[in-house]
DNA sequence: CACAATTGCGCAATCGATTGCATAAATATT
DNA sequence: AATATTTATGCAATCGATTGCGCAATTGTG
């Protein structure tokens, strides 16, 4: 805080000889105060460089004006890339918004999120930890009220609004399309099976298998927590199978060129003798050679559409939930694009 | 805000019969009150779900306990990582970080800015946008001795704390390295040029030149924004000279990739025929093939160090300012490796 | 011209937590 | 036992902006 103590609305009022009530009315150009009488606040406002003390109104209405978002990791394209979009939305709409990340970490986010409440932020936006928790922490927000909105990572069992894009039609498209680029024995990388978005992708995944008459063969699909290690891990442990898989649906793009680059070590190519198709299209995939084939999940669209959907509740108390599913996209890339389509 | 208006010190102190000071010195643990009517209260209140209403608290303690960060793009690796250093150490001393991008446009600088005073954020770190201005909104700050901590792109006319990387031996390093790779006609791809950073690569660039013997040809740098497409127009561009060069350094990874990819597609091979070197390390430019030998700055560790030095500047009002110099890295890769060292 | 309606502004309480000073009670000192 | 000291707590002002209510001055109406 400062140490010369900034001009408020009472100086301008002693100054001016008027009252502080009618400065601040003036200052909202409440028509109550005549023409003339605001003129001289603004302009004396202005050459003193006032700036309205925004905590002491935020206290007096009971308003932060401020919405809080977590994600597990800031510095990973998709979150920032949502962070980046709520960020938007919310500054035209006059809010602040405060960040803060999980780490995935349970008790990170427990203490993150009563820090927020703490701060009487007017909603949270959250994608929650991958290490599960019981959630008390974001049922107190239901609880007394506080707008609250899942985006991604949600929870099944709190009852708001919810965004997601949709996973399993993400997960079946990209099943179906190693089908049809002629893989037979297809695998799966998932991620935890405590998070529904990766349980989406699995269930599309089976549900693509099925529609083809391709049986379900559990021993294909590998529960891990999706690091650049356990990409290599999985694909050391699938190719050492008696059977091993000819392609795999990785649950993200960091183990998709993992995987990648480990087959490509052991001499096999991709796309002609093993399929490779990632999960959310981080910067990279396009780049990398050979290219991944991956699902585009618009962050940045998601991340205006949760502020949307906060503001909504914020300022129209809006009361009804409703979860939104983003359409999610196949791009097909060099990876899985053994027919050249 | 909550509808259902949370308990307050009062309902506390009302419940148990005391006064609001009372309570509010329990949970402070301050010793002039007792145990056993500290105990009282902060079982009451825990049975009571109260927390403190920030808010208040901050209205009366004159700090927000929130620290600004302004950049110019909230989903760029760099800037998120610096991002998350900064969240890391706040969070652990307790100060909510709220953020803001620029856009790199001056207008919605100077407004977010002005919208951090109002909030009355207890520091500042910045990295201003490329499109200049006065920086008015900036020497605020440091006339009412509010702390303020510039990291990468700095304003020379304002003395406070900054943190860059050794952006000068950055160019230096690169330049030296292509020469050494027996590159003989060297390009540069710099920034706008009222930004220190690019300047200080250029210099870094001319000197290695110099300290090489060889003269300086101004037609081979070119000052653009280094977006994508600047990247392909200045490549194209310089390939087109009568006397093309035979390698560049690019002011950022991104136009490293696109000159990479356009030249590539016009058959020149990389870095047989042509060494390029990038900046920033983004995480692309390791998978890329060829793989992009640049610059790594230490994003996460910038962040770290700027939120250090401006919690000194507010819980220690440290006065005297420094400027911290932080080392960069050369990473070869195969985009200029051509000796394979 | 008397009364009503409108306009312009101020008083004082409020939001919730903090803190200097005062007071009361308990304990220690001589 | 009388005074000094320590311990425990309360009173009331404060941070800066907001707002319901009331009052006075101005303008309008019959």
């Amino acid at each position: 805080m400062h140490k010369k103590s900034e001009p408020t609305i009472h100086d301008i009022a002693r100054e001016l000889k008027i009252s502080a009530s009618t400065v601040s009315r003036a200052l909202q150009n409440n028509p109550r105060i005549s023409l003339k009488t605001r003129e001289r606040i603004i302009s004396l406002a202005d050459s003193m460089g006032y700036r309205p003390n925004i905590m002491a109104s935020n206290l007096r209405n009971k308003r932060s004006n401020t919405i809080g978002i977590v994600v597990p990791l800031i510095n990973r394209y998709f979150f920032s890339a949502v962070i980046s979009g709520v960020e938007e939305v919310a500054f035209k709409a006059g809010y602040n918004v405060v960040i803060s990340q999980s780490n995935d970490l349970a008790n990170k986010e427990i203490s993150i999120v009563h820090s927020m409440f703490a701060n009487r932020v007017d909603g949270l936006i959250i994608s929650i930890a991958m290490q599960p928790t019981n959630y008390e922490h974001l049922k107190i927000f239901r609880k007394k009220n506080i707008p609250l909105v899942f985006f991604d990572r949600t929870v099944a069992e709190i009852d708001t609004n919810k965004i997601v894009v949709d996973d399993f039609m993400g997960g079946f498209r990209v099943t179906q399309h190693l089908i049809e680029q002629g893989y037979k024995r297809i695998g799966h990388m998932a991620g935890p099976q405590n998070l529904q978005t990766y349980l989406d992708r699995k269930n599309g995944y089976i549900e693509a298998l099925s529609k083809n008459g391709i049986s379900y063969d559990e021993s294909l699909v590998i529960n891990n927590s999706l690091t650049t290690e356990d990409g290599v891990n999985a694909v050391q442990y699938l190719m050492n199978l008696p059977n091993p898989p000819d392609a795999i649906f990785c649950g993200n793009d960091t183990t998709a060129l993992s995987s990648m680059i480990y087959l490509r070590d052991k001499g096999i190519r991709i796309p002609e003798d093993f399929g490779i198709v990632g999960f959310s299209n981080e910067p990279f995939s396009k780049v990398v050679s050979p290219s991944i084939s991956t699902i585009a999940q618009p962050g940045f669209l998601m991340g205006q559409k949760a502020a949307e959907l906060i503001l909504n509740q914020i300022e129209h108390k809006e009361k009804s939930f409703k979860t939104l599913v983003l359409p999610t996209e196949l791009i097909v890339r060099e990876s899985s694009n053994r027919k050249k389509v």
